[in-house]
DNA sequence: AGTTAGTGTCATTCT
DNA sequence: GCAGAATGACACTAA
């Protein structure tokens, strides 16, 4: 009781097919609202596909899953803060205890109103990112749905009609019993592999282009809050069709929800409101499952989020033990009674679109839940310990570098660790028919200890295979949140999804903003659930390393991936250093060359001066020779000849003037040898 | 399209 | 023997 309903609706038709999102935020009203946490729930520094709390942390958490539409943002997700707005709006105590995105994919078959499938599964969409994964257990691979943009394979809610393009891969509808065949998993992964990219940018387009005018029409109202917003404006409050588009309101979907208690999808009469085709249309197709299948999918993905809440354990046997095995055992019950879906969550079912309930409260709407649903949610809240983002493994094998820096001794055709011995599965069957999908469902067992039932993974499998084939990025979404993968296997599913001809800068297209920032390691660590960060890892001493490593229960991959990740800071950091030093010493090398080449210049200014003081000197000498000379008279009082007569200046430092015949040799040689040094330095 | 600087990583050697 | 530093070589990216 006391809580709030908060549907926000996207009924879009791209040409033949609908969508219809429900955003359902529950709020509780015996706790104090904390605000941080409505924050989180709009805020954009929320972790897409979160699925966050335990009751034992204190608090409420939210649970949001995959959406399938991809990883643009949310047309119709609460910009940031507006969670809060419009819950301080309504003037109750609350909290948010969780978020679930439902929707409805209503398709039909290429043209033909009649053939339509209608679709239901329930999800979380991102309210900050927009990000997550399809959940619908039913979905029909639909190549051929000629004339809808948004119906091609490249989408994950790409829905068609086996029976009308038989030509096409099909992919059944997953239920309880029905299996999808080993070739139909080799198809899909082949098939994922090499429609992706295209596929991806396709789907991406016209998303873009059929978002583009929702977008605009809520511009229209941004001025109001989205709460007011949503419910008085004119497009959000009438179906309308502008020729791919189709809206209505959040009360006429209510009314869906809250009228029909047999089956809350059976009153939804799309077709009387402009719709190509009602819902029942869908519902009753045969070869299509019913929106009780659907959102038994949709359950199901739950488990597969709660199967193993994180790889990560602290030393702690009783959590490590009790807590996946408890949460199996509350699962259990949902996969083994379909029923106890959407349907059997007692939502008060779909009325159709009539008026009556147009004046509905905010608390009306929610008092017209049944309170299974609540369980249901909150359990999906309670069975996780914390986000867990499935994107981020299905980025991480999508940017395989090619440097990976695992140092990982392995074949690239190893086989995964067990999943399962206990039966064969398609989906195990599947797994190893083709080492892509191979490695990349491997990806996603148990770990600590806790398995999942084979049979859970097959489901999981199932959704995936019939959803999904379209848009590669989405496959882990589907399944189990956790990596019991042996090196060897990682190490394959990094060669299988190689990408050589394709740059990086591809395949980063395929990370949201966040997690472009990230680097390698910080992507990888995130999502392998590393319980540090890469700083720490790095940073702290080997002392604190060794004992941290021991303290915490960590696969033998997380261990090789956390001493990877500490070589590789150790290295990046001594690799800066080395260049830094480089730098530092052909830096330094070119002071001393300047150095040394300002004084050589030095040097030889100062040997010109010398030279120029020599020369001086010389000619002064030679002036005062030739005026000494010049004075000079013999006995008779003539001038003495320079040329027959030289000075002598003797030991006792007395002139002599001696005729030149008498220069003994040993002074002549003196004399040469002083001429010929001179004469080299001039 | 080619060049260059910066950076991360690996392999190897040294401390 | 191990951890880390140092460094050459290579690949990749952005400008």
């Amino acid at each position: 009781g006391g809580s709030l309903l908060h549907l926000t609706i996207l009924l879009s038709l791209a040409g033949l097919r609908l969508d219809l999102d429900l955003d359902l935020y529950l709020l509780l009203p015996p706790r104090t609202l904390l605000e941080d946490e409505l924050l989180l729930s709009g805020g954009p520094t929320s972790p897409a596909y979160a699925l966050s709390p335990f009751p034992a942390s204190g608090r409420w958490g939210r649970a949001e899953l995959l959406h399938p539409k991809g990883r643009e943002r949310d047309p119709v997700a609460p910009p940031e803060g507006q969670l809060l707005r419009e819950v301080r709006a309504l003037g109750v105590p609350f909290i948010p205890c969780t978020r679930v995105d439902a929707w409805l994919v209503h398709s039909v078959a290429a043209g033909d109103a009649d053939g339509a499938h209608a679709l239901l599964g329930a999800a979380a969409a991102s309210s900050a990112g927009g990000v997550g994964a399809g959940v619908n257990g039913v979905s029909q691979a639909a190549p051929g749905s000629g004339g809808n943009p948004r119906a091609a394979p490249s989408s994950p809610l790409a829905a068609g009609d086996e029976e009308k393009a038989p030509a096409e891969p099909t992919y059944q509808v997953s239920d309880a019993g029905g299996h999808a065949s080993e070739e139909n998993e080799v198809l899909r992964a082949v098939d994922h592999r090499s429609q992706h990219e295209e596929n991806e940018q396709r789907a991406s387009t016209q998303r873009e282009k059929s978002l583009q005018q929702k977008n605009e029409d809520e511009n229209k109202v941004a001025d109001k809050p989205a709460w007011e917003a949503e419910k008085t404006s004119e497009p959000r409050n009438e179906i309308h069709r502008n020729g791919t588009d189709t809206f209505f309101s959040l009360e006429d979907l209510f009314q869906l929800l809250s009228s029909q208690p047999e089956n809350p999808l059976e009153g939804i009469s799309l077709g009387d409101s402009a719709l190509p085709g009602s819902i029942n249309d869908g519902m009753n197709s045969p070869t299509h499952a019913n929106y009780n299948q659907a959102v038994s999918h949709d359950v199901n993905l739950h488990e597969a989020m709660l199967l193993c809440p994180d790889n990560t354990f602290r030393r702690d046997p009783v959590a490590r033990t009790s807590q996946p095995q408890e949460l199996f055992l509350q699962l259990n019950s949902p996969l083994t009674n379909p029923e106890q879906t959407l349907a059997g969550t007692n939502l008060p079912g779909f009325l159709p679109f009539d008026n009556q309930m147009r004046d509905l409260t905010n608390q009306d709407l929610l008092y017209d839940l049944d309170v299974n649903i609540f369980d249901e949610i909150n359990l999906m809240s309670l069975a996780t310990e914390e986000g867990f983002d499935p994107m981020e493994v299905s980025q991480l094998f999508e940017e395989p570098d090619s440097d990976s820096g695992l140092s990982l001794n392995s074949s690239h055709n190893s086989t995964s660790v067990t999943k399962s011995n206990s039966s064969r599965s398609v989906c195990e069957g599947a797994s190893r028919s083709s080492s892509e999908s191979l490695s990349h469902r491997d990806l996603e067992g148990a770990v600590g200890g806790y398995y999942p039932e084979p049979t859970k993974l097959c489901h999981m499998d199932h959704r995936s295979d019939s959803h999904f084939h379209g848009d590669f990025a989405f496959q882990p979404v589907l399944h189990n949140h956790t990596y019991h993968l042996q090196p060897s296997a990682l190490e394959s599913t990094y060669e299988s999804f190689s990408w050589p001809g394709k740059s990086q800068k591809i395949r980063r297209g395929y990370l949201n903003d966040t997690d472009r920032n990230l680097s390698r390691d910080e992507r990888r660590a995130k999502a392998l659930h590393i319980p540090f960060s890469v700083d720490e890892i790095v940073q702290m001493p080997v002392d604190s390393f060794n004992s941290m490593l021991s303290r915490y229960y960590l696969t033998d991959f997380q261990v090789s991936l956390i001493r990877d990740i500490r070589r590789r800071g150790k290295n990046k950091v001594a690799a800066q250093n080395c260049r830094r030093r480089k730098l530092d010493v052909i830096l330094n090398l070119e002071d001393d060359i300047c150095n040394l080449q300002a004084k050589k210049e030095t040097l030889k200014r100062e040997r010109s001066q010398c030279h120029k003081a020599i020369n001086i000197m010389k000619q002064k000498l030679h002036d005062l020779y030739h005026d000494v000379f010049s004075r000079l008279r013999d006995d008779e009082g003539r001038p003495v000849n320079p040329n027959q007569y030289a000075l002598q200046c003797s030991r006792d430092g007395s002139v002599l003037i001696v005729p030149k015949e008498l220069v003994t040799p040993g002074q002549k040689k003196e004399n040469q040898k002083g001429k010929r040094k001179s004469e080299r330095r001039n």
